[in-house]
DNA sequence: ATTTTAAATGAATGAATATTCATTTATATT
DNA sequence: AATATAAATGAATATTCATTCATTTAAAAT
């Protein structure tokens, strides 16, 4: 029996990533995927079943690995701003060093593959981050609010803040650099705002 | 000489923004949108020069009317709380009142139409915003800090907010649900963040 | 060395894609 | 009423799309 070519297999998550991100998932196809790869688009179809299984299995794959980076070193017993400052680390970090997979990520958001994945992926932090939140507010860290008011409030900034990095919108006058120093600076606004 | 009716033209981007954000760039086409709008295809090429024309000037026009909204009585001069508030209003009231087009938008910003759209959009807004820092800064009512920072903490939590709003994700026990409170709840640790 | 089995392929499929064009239709001007 | 002109169309274009299939290839098992 012939064995898989694993390091073909990887070739062609990698490439279709950066494809999407590249061209957008109207620019993506699988003709084109096989040829980047330099393989028959045939063999696409014994990978994956199909383009959607295709696109779905890749975004499951990468969400697992980004679930695992952003949970490194959490616990829901942290204090408010341990836990805060671990959660921002995390997900800086998972961010710089995968800004192509990120940039995956948010046109998945966008995309009609969304629901499917969207799902799966929150369900993981629901329960930790939720119980975060509750023993904080129990302590009298932080006071009690909506979650999404808190999930906005704790990473929207930093969301935003990523995006002008990556996408390279200079807004002010010279050009954007994220740096530690301009990372901790907005952390630091966050944990004024909730904070008690 | 025969007239063109405008009414057509309308539904024609009508439709195509409702059909982008229904089934994303990747399920948009030509042919589908003619066949939406009940016209012939060859019309679509009378109205636009080609697809790209066609979703530029959209996204376009409809950022114009989107600035127009969010500049609303608004002045760099304003003293800080109530230019926040204002800001705040003008944004909330317009992705209210389009929920639709808010996530074209989304749809835009991570496609491969993003770049020309964006830096168009942008300009607009970085000289009055950089104004209103400027001397809520210089008037001691905040701090120092660059304007992305700036951006992030005053707008991401409230954009991240409508996101968990209009796309019905509940990360928490119950569905999610907007209300003016919880907006205004957000506003004011938002405001604690960032006034001295 | 032969057999077995799944991997890999090249070429093909029909459907959908963006765009064009010769023609028809409606209206404003003469 | 006749003419001029741009709007609107239906049908066609070549190209690209996702998917399939008969065949070949490589390696594990015999």
């Amino acid at each position: 029996m012939r064995i898989r070519d694993e390091e073909k297999v990887s070739l062609v998550k990698q490439k279709a990533i950066e494809g999407i991100v590249e061209y957008g998932f109207e620019g993506f196809s699988m003709n084109k995927l096989a040829k980047a790869c330099e393989i028959s688009v045939a063999t696409l179809y014994i990978y994956f079943k199909g383009k959607d299984d295709l696109i779905i299995s890749i975004a499951r794959e990468e969400g697992d690995r980004m679930a695992a980076v952003f949970i490194e070193n959490f616990h829901p017993d942290l204090s408010f701003e341990e836990g805060m400052r671990i959660q921002w680390i995390n997900r800086y970090r998972y961010l710089q060093q995968n800004p192509i997979t990120y940039l995956f990520f948010e046109q998945l958001r966008t995309s009609s593959y969304q629901v499917r994945f969207l799902e799966d992926f929150m369900v993981k932090f629901k329960v930790v981050i939720s119980a975060f939140m509750h023993n904080v507010v129990s302590r009298g860290e932080m006071n009690a609010m909506p979650l999404e008011v808190f999930w906005s409030i704790a990473y929207g900034p930093l969301y935003s803040l990523v995006r002008f990095d990556q996408e390279g919108q200079s807004i002010g006058g010279k050009p954007f650099k994220m740096s530690d120093e301009v990372l901790w600076q907005t952390f630091g606004l966050v944990i004024k705002a909730l904070k008690n």
